[in-house]
DNA sequence: CTAATAGTGTCTATTAGACAGTATGTT
DNA sequence: AACATACTGTCTAATAGACACTATTAG
């Protein structure tokens, strides 16, 4: 048994080859309907999906992605669908993890590596394209079970996921499908990792700016916060937080029947002004 | 140029196919030199590196690592590479980034997923295979340069990485390689990936534990912290934050000249036994 | 006036850092 | 006794949570 593993493997150097892809979990937060003229309008947490248009899985919602190129490293791939869909470059994005089950592609084995992507949803200038949606993220916890539903106003998603602690030192959770009807391939599965990734880095990096414009007020940022992490927060801990992760401006907004809100800027603990 | 990019990948069903490795960055400690009999041996942060006995790279070492198979997920791939390497089943790893560099590999174009693994090296019952061997970690950081020297008794490996923050709001470091002769391939990008993502989890999961054997002392652990994260530790805040991640056993070791210590198991938040 | 959000002051509870001390073995 | 590590007590500083309060606008 300790001799035969030694050997089975010595001289493998010949080498099949995947087709490899890359999806996009792109994120940005949407406004919804204010209740009243003086109340804030409810804020939700929206990732954008494309309708497929060919088989496998015609009709269905799936994430944007793509084969990758011969001459594209992984970031290039996944730029050029980020800039595909949104027309839009020098956006924040990250690897998530490569995916590669044997069957997660009923045409061909297809290895995929998952990006993350956040984005102002505003700065999206051009119309995005027919098949192309965002969707509000709802999600609700019922001790192993988590039922997700995306919803863009017209049209309702639902699928559920089994969610348990993989490995105890580190609490990682992997995530099984339970039912779903309507998104294509694994990537109810990358929603889930991208989702938990976000939930983390909210909370020990600076990654939210990403997802505000360049002068936003505290209020709105906090409501970003909250929607993510799904709580309340108090405002007086919330903004002794944020305090140093922010600039004070000279404008101020008037968005109702209130107090005037001051607006503020990111700034890095790297320095001030990011040029991206 | 907004309506270029829509039109020219309109049509992208065809794809490429790329050849695709697992790399593995297999992490253990290991004790160093007692000075006296009475003082406690240093210990060193270690990894494992295998000799390079083919060309590319003909006598350097790189990673243990391997092609993917057909029939194979990576996580499968990883853990025949880990076995091959140990004999040991059962590892704790984690996929650590998915490296597709054009230029990785001077044969064919070839995208790697590396992965971490951690174990507690006395577990290994057969001998490493000839080419392969371990090889502690030494840092030393000089602002942006990192200078690492990899010494196995025998031999010291050097080079040098320029790290710098990628992205200001997440912190993230990117690393390039400034000097290495010894190293194969882009493996000291995955080291001082492996590395950080190491400094991070140590910090704020129970992943050391990993690297312990069943029954430890709290001196142990604590040098262990300490050489990862590279700084002393106060004893008492030490044994604050431990506490109720260890279960005092009856078990008692004399190691020396001093007061016999305490032994302690892991217990997880999750549950007290963890039966992997 | 009231409703609604903006923003602050302060008390308390918890946690982290520091230091000094005690305990108990070998040489 | 001297040394080396094991382990604890306690003071202080910093941080997080909670609540109550003031500020300013539109209607």
């Amino acid at each position: 048994m300790t001799q035969k593993n030694k050997q089975a493997n010595d001289k493998d150097t010949s080498y099949e080859k995947f087709a490899f892809s890359t999806d996009l979990l792109i994120f940005s937060v949407s406004r919804g309907e204010a209740r009243t003229c003086r109340t804030l309008s409810d804020k939700f947490f929206s990732i954008l999906l494309v309708r497929r248009t060919k088989e496998p899985y015609s009709g269905k919602w799936c994430l944007p992605g793509g084969f990758v190129k011969e001459d594209e490293t992984l970031d290039m791939a996944a730029d050029r669908v980020l800039a595909k869909e949104t027309n839009l470059h020098n956006i924040y994005k990250e690897q998530l993890f490569t995916f590669s089950d044997l069957k997660r592609d009923p045409r061909t084995r297809v290895i995929s590596t998952a990006y993350m992507a956040l984005i102002d949803k505003e700065r999206i200038v051009d119309e995005l394209s027919e098949e192309a949606s965002w969707f509000n993220i709802h999600l609700e916890e019922d001790k192993e079970l988590v039922n997700v539903v995306l919803e863009n106003g017209e049209e309702e998603i639902k699928f559920s996921i089994k969610k348990y602690v993989e490995d105890k030192t580190t609490s990682k959770y992997k995530y099984e499908v339970i039912s779903n009807d309507e998104i294509a391939f694994d990537h109810p599965l990358i929603i889930m990792t991208g989702l938990d990734r976000m939930k983390n880095k909210v909370q020990d990096t600076d990654i939210i700016f990403n997802l505000m414009p360049e002068y936003f007020t505290l209020g709105k940022l906090q409501q970003i916060y909250e929607v993510i992490l799904d709580k309340k927060l108090l405002d007086p801990a919330f903004r002794r937080i944020i305090a140093d992760k922010v600039i004070k401006t000279d404008k101020t907004i008037k968005t109702g029947g209130h107090r005037p809100s001051i607006m503020y800027r990111y700034k890095s603990k790297w320095g001030d002004k990011d040029e991206k």
